[in-house]
DNA sequence: CTTCATATACTCGAATCGAGTATAAAGGAG
DNA sequence: CTCCTTTATACTCGATTCGAGTATATGAAG
């Protein structure tokens, strides 16, 4: 999910009151989007000078990007920016329902680009290989940036100069295609390991609910019985007594979000072999 | 480790005629230190306004720092940087002989600070015992940035301008050593789940100078049988054949790191619970 | 009352992990 | 030479976690 103003990121200069650029960034999300800031972190910051292909090649633009996560509100007025899901820009991101089809055409295009260059042939194809599964275990979700990058430099979206074909996904101003596919990358990869999906969810949500946020960001449908074990394991959640029965199916309890567990737990374990003694 | 250029990280004004700063910075590092850099990855971009106490309160000095990851070379000469290890500048992150003695009086000291704020006293507790192991399964490595911020907030270093009490460990210029300890935590959150050491190892190598490795960079003592078998079943190394004697002991076999498993493997696991059908 | 859809609980074997033990091969002390 | 220290390497065992699947509960719709 991303704010739309007209395909683009929002974004200013950083003057502010603030010492901080953090502090000063989130006020002004609030104050320009109307949504309250929860989770901020620092994305990247880019500064590479042909970002702009138009503009003098002897000035750098930076960019210093941040990952924010709010939760959506009701409707605000047709001034305010809307939101929209990011597998607009991104459609061969979402494995949720199959295998996006469009990926087929994807892949003939790259295996072109990568056969046009003799030379860089092999280190090509392995690179597009790897980023889309076709060899090792498969799809890995968290290759989001690999696999825009592959396919900047193959020239298969509009962002780049001389596209050929008819440019997939939705573009976006500038290069904040790649922003955003950093974005995407980095916030997959987090979910693993640090629990910011609550900052996405309202108060209190069913089990399913999650889920389906989980998946969303993902691109991935997963595994019912053992996505309840684990976020059970976790001691994360805990029942808030209520019961909600939208339309279908058996009622579901509601869940809140155990902030204070965050200070006396490790989050996803230390994965070093740690002598003790 | 890191360069020594009178206790500053090494740095520079990125004028460069290469598009990219990562390249620019490449080799900028060679020409500079007469080390290649292999492994190179973006830290933070650091832009608040109160970076440099003395300077005008109103101009922001702008770093983007960089992590980088070189093999120790023998000696240069004299005119060159020469490496030290970090735990001058953080002796309480070390806890490969012994929990450092340091920690008793740095925890002291946080205390002191803590209750020295009635109104913030339970908040400062908290993030005093969660980032220091008072609380929880104990000491966590990766959160060397957390500790360093409270002491600074408590003014135990001695960058902070109203220093009290002594100023634990080495001082850095400028915000240098929160630099440094935003690497560190970097580095030994990453080292978890991406074979990065193998950049700082000699083309061939022993088990044991491999775990000595790992265990300088997270500063902590590993359970050797466990941590042969986890590298074991990466598959991330492969024998050379050859074996050394250095001094002391039964000599042990030479290996050699795998680049090209990389391509084909999904790096620790997805921890996602995805469904398969 | 049956069917459908969803919620929730439980099972089972495989893989991994923490912790520890056992044996092998070098050099040095006596 | 023998024993001791030191490091290397191999193996064991129980506990926990994980992938995958099954079974039962409870509401709404027809």
């Amino acid at each position: 999910m991303t704010v739309r103003l007209g395909d683009a990121l929002p974004s200013g200069s950083f003057e502010s009151d603030h010492h901080s650029l953090q502090a000063g960034l989130r006020a002004w999300i609030e104050n320009k989007t109307g949504h309250p800031a929860g989770y901020l972190e620092q994305l990247y910051t880019f500064a590479d000078r042909d970002r702009e292909p138009s503009s003098d090649p002897n000035t750098r633009r930076i960019s210093i990007s941040y990952l924010g996560l709010v939760r959506e509100q009701s409707a605000l007025g047709s001034d305010r920016p809307q939101w929209l899901g990011w597998y607009e820009y991104f459609p061969w991101e979402d494995h949720r329902d199959r295998r996006p089809p469009v990926l087929d055409a994807i892949i003939e295009g790259l295996d072109e680009w990568a056969s046009s260059d003799s030379e860089q042939h092999a280190s090509r194809r392995h690179r597009i290989d790897h980023a889309f599964g076709r060899v090792g275990p498969g799809w890995n979700e968290d290759l989001a940036l690999q696999r825009y990058e592959l396919m900047y430099e193959a020239c298969l979206v509009a962002e780049c100069g001389r596209l050929r074909g008819p440019g997939f996904g939705r573009a976006m101003a500038g290069d904040h295609r790649r922003i955003l596919a950093t974005g995407i990358a980095r916030l997959r990869a987090k979910i693993k390991y640090h629990p910011v999906v609550f900052e996405l969810m309202p108060n209190s949500f069913t089990l399913l609910g999650l889920q389906q946020t989980v998946e969303a960001l993902a691109g991935l449908r997963l595994h019912k019985p053992n996505f309840r074990r684990q976020v059970d394991q976790q001691e994360l959640i805990e029942e808030t007594g209520e019961i909600t029965s939208e339309t279908r199916g058996r009622p579901a309890k509601l869940f809140r979000y155990r902030r204070s567990i965050l200070e006396a737990r490790a989050l996803a374990g230390s994965r070093l072999p740690i002598a003790r003694d």
